[in-house]
DNA sequence: CATCAATAGTTAGCTTGCTAAATAATGGTG
DNA sequence: CACCATTATTTAGCAAGCTAACTATTGATG
């Protein structure tokens, strides 16, 4: 045993994948209390902000790319949300195998008005933490997904 | 429009808790992956390790709390552990309600040669990454923690 | 001592991630 | 042009989180 008190990271590291999952779940849990009201879970909102990211027109397969999830997840979701008409599936003339993905107008008002609820969420869960900490924190982040993306996929170049 | 790149936290920022998920999901998908073999998972193996942490003897109420999951979720995987013979629930002869946790001897085995395989994953994701880098990630999970959890719980005290 | 709220645990069923396998369209090759 | 590997998407079913509602004990209170 040391002397010392152990430095926070010693403490918290054996779990600190842990520690990201449970903050996520917390988190995905307060921003469906924030949108849930208008009809919307996380997940589906996350759809919804990526596609207005990667741009109306895209593919499945991009679209899930850009999440990070894969594509029987990304299809369950697309089906609610096309459910719900926030979202239409188009055939792509040049290539029957792809659906390229739209909004519907009510779609694209639903956007603009969840924004501002996930915003408020945002800013809470970032409060007491200056830009100096956010930056160096998404620095980690980045870092330690490109290692377990790694770890994953051994073979695997960049590309 | 700024003429300055946004600092890295701009351009994540946005998206901070769905990287931790991403995170999260791909780290877990690398602990099953290396547990796997020894007919574990993620989810079984966070529990045994959390049963070291807080000793035998303790209550699944206790356990949950130290996992931060919740209870039924905690019966599924305690009885998973217990038909794999690795942990024994015994009733309490002082309070009937309760179930108290134990090891069997085959389970306290096997948290030995899981730590292993699992200190190896902890290694990976760590790589490239200073003492002072890990310090302050987690110094910001911590408060990210409080400030999502306060924000579920508006109206709780610490207590 | 009967009753009743609180507590520990379980059961049932939802959500949203995953993998494996099926379907459909494309594009190159003999 | 027939065949066949590749690619996009869907379907089916598993994993592990959740909430709501049930059961069984406990302990306080009239």
């Amino acid at each position: 045993m040391s002397n010392k008190a152990p430095a926070l990271h010693e403490t918290l590291r054996p779990s600190m994948g842990a520690a990201m999952g449970r903050i996520h779940r917390l988190w995905r849990s307060a921003i469906n209390q924030a949108v849930g009201e208008l009809g919307m879970t996380e997940a589906r909102w996350a759809v919804l902000l990526h596609l207005v990211k990667v741009g109306e027109g895209c593919t499945q397969q991009v679209l899930a790319d850009e999440l990070a999830i894969e594509m029987p997840s990304l299809t369950r979701t697309l089906n609610q949300l096309q459910e719900q008409e926030l979202i239409e599936r188009r055939r792509d003339p040049a290539d029957g195998r792809v659906h390229t993905l739209w909004f519907t107008p009510a779609g694209r008002q639903r956007v603009a008005d969840l924004a501002v609820h996930v915003a408020k969420v945002r800013e809470q869960i970032y409060q007491g933490l200056s830009t100096e900490q956010l930056d160096a924190f998404a620095e980690v982040l980045l870092q330690m997904e490109t290692n377990v993306r790694g770890m994953l996929n051994p073979g695997e170049a960049s590309a």
